[in-house]
DNA sequence: TAAGAAATGAGGAACGTACCTCAAAAATTG
DNA sequence: CAATTTTTGAGGTACGTTCCTCATTTCTTA
């Protein structure tokens, strides 16, 4: 009736605990025979090791650290409140998360971060970096050392990472055009692209996958070529102003990255506001502010709260060795429009030790 | 260094450990005075409660119960199954969870189960039912015997339940209608929408959502009263075929619950396959089958994974009766088009005890 | 101020697992 | 077959908490 403990299984296979423990910890000196006999005992009773108090027992305790770029973007803002919320609940379970920021001009200040990580302090890392050829050498160090790494927000293929944690932004530009052409039903012009800077992976991919769905399959509208802002509201200014005055038969605009609050300033000084169908990335402040006002059409995002609590589920997983359930790790493309805008978070997050 | 223990409190607070046990678990026979100068070392340390080792000492095992109604709804389907995954990981920290279904005709089958749940047999209970009146008395008697209930998919608002796992039906319904009206942009005529049965909360919510939007900011949409097929694909045909007949400019069609499969198989013969703008709700095969091929253009969804975890995290946390993280189980409204949609999920479920 | 009540302390057993040591048994080798 | 190696058993301690008992101290109140 009750849930069956290793005393169970030693009994069910005719040995004794200690042969139990070596098996199930894959420790040595034990026949195949044995092994056998011991795993047929756990399928036969349907053992689950009690996680609980297995870590419990070794007195495990992760140390996770999670690097984000320093800088003012929203969403990294909102990401790093998610990963301390979400580790602040782990700590139940014996899980520290250490969250580091590195500038994000200079690479070699995260490459020597990186490189000073030890297994014996350092159960995974989570982190948030372009892939750079500096970066890809201390991600393979870093792996080559055993521990465990996640890209957080922006993959790092080539690294050997573990896992990646966040959507793939090519179906996320895919899906912002869809939304574009559709939402343009009927009309034919242009389509402004807005972008801090193309140099990032994201923004490029996002681009590709707006331009290949706009390409085949809305005709009627066309894609014109990136202004970067470089982060400046001024030069957004500049840019869509210059843009606009050039083309006067503009429809749509996509903003890759952040400029939203600039954006709408902008509009708002030429009486534009509400003129254009916009499409964002990310739920920011920002970003709700201009959906609820409407602004902004829809935003294309990704679930902060699910990327933290996600990347921290990986790493133990990876740090524990066991298996992930991938069902559960698949972050959603989520599209937001005004009227499924979820509720305020909340600020008052009362841990209770009661 | 290491995290603190009891025993550090204990010592900080300068009383013995059994003093500490009897505040951290609210036993009486503790001055006020005493109680806040433990609390004071606690915060002073931040002491967080590890978990596993309460549990484990508690010797607590959860048995919890989902009730699910019968019959071969795609939805309800996933969501057994996403349970069954849910529960299936949840063992390891000792939930163990029994998946029942009953008849969805009589009501009374369902109560008498209800009435049979005793506290110490059942730490939680998950239904998923319409809140009829036997119903809700045999919540509520639920409830007064001290089992937490958690309404899932649906909510039961009058019951008192603890917690509603679920999306708002009728903000989903809002954002059906803004789609149906905006993918219809430059399109003036008639929407058509299908219910299989207008006696469920859930679709006289979204009804209310969608009729709202597209009253008040899609003029040239009209909306149709709603076709009842009670499930049956030859009522689905003969309502939408007479409805047509009757109505040449129909433009958009929005089905409220299922009969995706009969829709498409009906468009298909008259070859009106991509004629009109479908919108429907829930991702299962056959929505999922017909965003690929186009026939669908959007689903309003809620996650059944998100579904099963949320449910089975908030009757924990109920039965610990500890707060649950609001961020966390906030649900959200999914849209998904062709372009956002989840890979399948895989099938292969390997739980490996090693 | 003495009797009674309330609060606190001291100590131990238990939960299920990990990990250690030492001895005994079994298998392998020359 | 004896010597050696490998495998197995027995038993203990630890992890951090819960929950129990019984003794002692401190506070109330008549």
């Amino acid at each position: 009736m009750t849930r069956p403990t290793v005393n169970d299984i030693a009994r069910e296979a005719g040995v004794s605990l200690a042969t139990v423990d070596r098996v199930l910890n894959a420790r040595p000196g034990v026949r195949a025979k044995t092994i056998s006999a011991v795993n047929d005992a756990i399928t036969r009773l349907g053992y689950v090791r009690d996680l609980a108090a297995a870590n419990l027992a070794r007195s495990r305790s992760y140390r996770m650290i999670a690097l984000l770029p320093d800088g003012d973007s929203q969403f990294v803002q909102t990401l790093a409140e998610a990963l301390t919320e979400a580790a602040a609940l782990a700590a139940a379970t014996r899980l520290r998360l250490d969250l580091l920021r590195y500038p994000p001009e200079d690479m070699h200040v995260l490459s020597n971060l990186l490189a000073g990580f030890q297994p014996e302090e350092v159960a995974g890392v989570a982190l948030m970096a372009p892939e750079t050829p500096v970066i890809r050498d201390a991600v393979r160090a870093l792996r080559q050392r055993g521990i465990p790494l996640v890209a957080l927000g922006s993959d790092l293929p080539n690294t050997g990472r573990d896992h990646f944690v966040g959507i793939d932004s090519h179906a996320a530009g895919r899906t912002a055009g869809v939304l574009m052409g559709r939402f343009c039903r009927g009309l034919s012009g242009r389509v402004l692209v807005i972008a801090d800077s193309m140099l990032l992976r994201d923004s490029i991919e996002r681009r590709r996958g707006f331009d290949e769905v706009l390409l085949a399959d809305f005709p009627a509208l066309d894609v014109m070529p990136t202004l970067e802002t470089h982060g400046s509201a001024d030069q957004l200014r500049r840019a869509v102003g210059d843009c606009l005055a050039a083309t006067p038969d503009v429809v749509g605009l996509y903003l890759l990255g952040s400029g939203h609050r600039a954006l709408a300033a902008f509009l708002r000084d030429r009486g534009l506001l509400g003129r254009f169908v916009v499409i964002g990335h990310e739920l920011t402040p920002h970003t709700r502010q201009a959906l609820m006002a409407g602004h902004l059409d829809a935003v294309i995002a990704q679930n902060p709260g699910h990327l933290a609590r996600s990347a921290l589920r990986v790493l133990r997983a990876k740090a524990d060795r066991i298996p992930i359930d991938e069902g559960q790790e698949q972050l959603r493309i989520e599209v937001v429009i005004r009227e499924n805008l979820p509720a305020e978070p909340r600020e008052d997050q009362q841990g209770d030790a009661a």
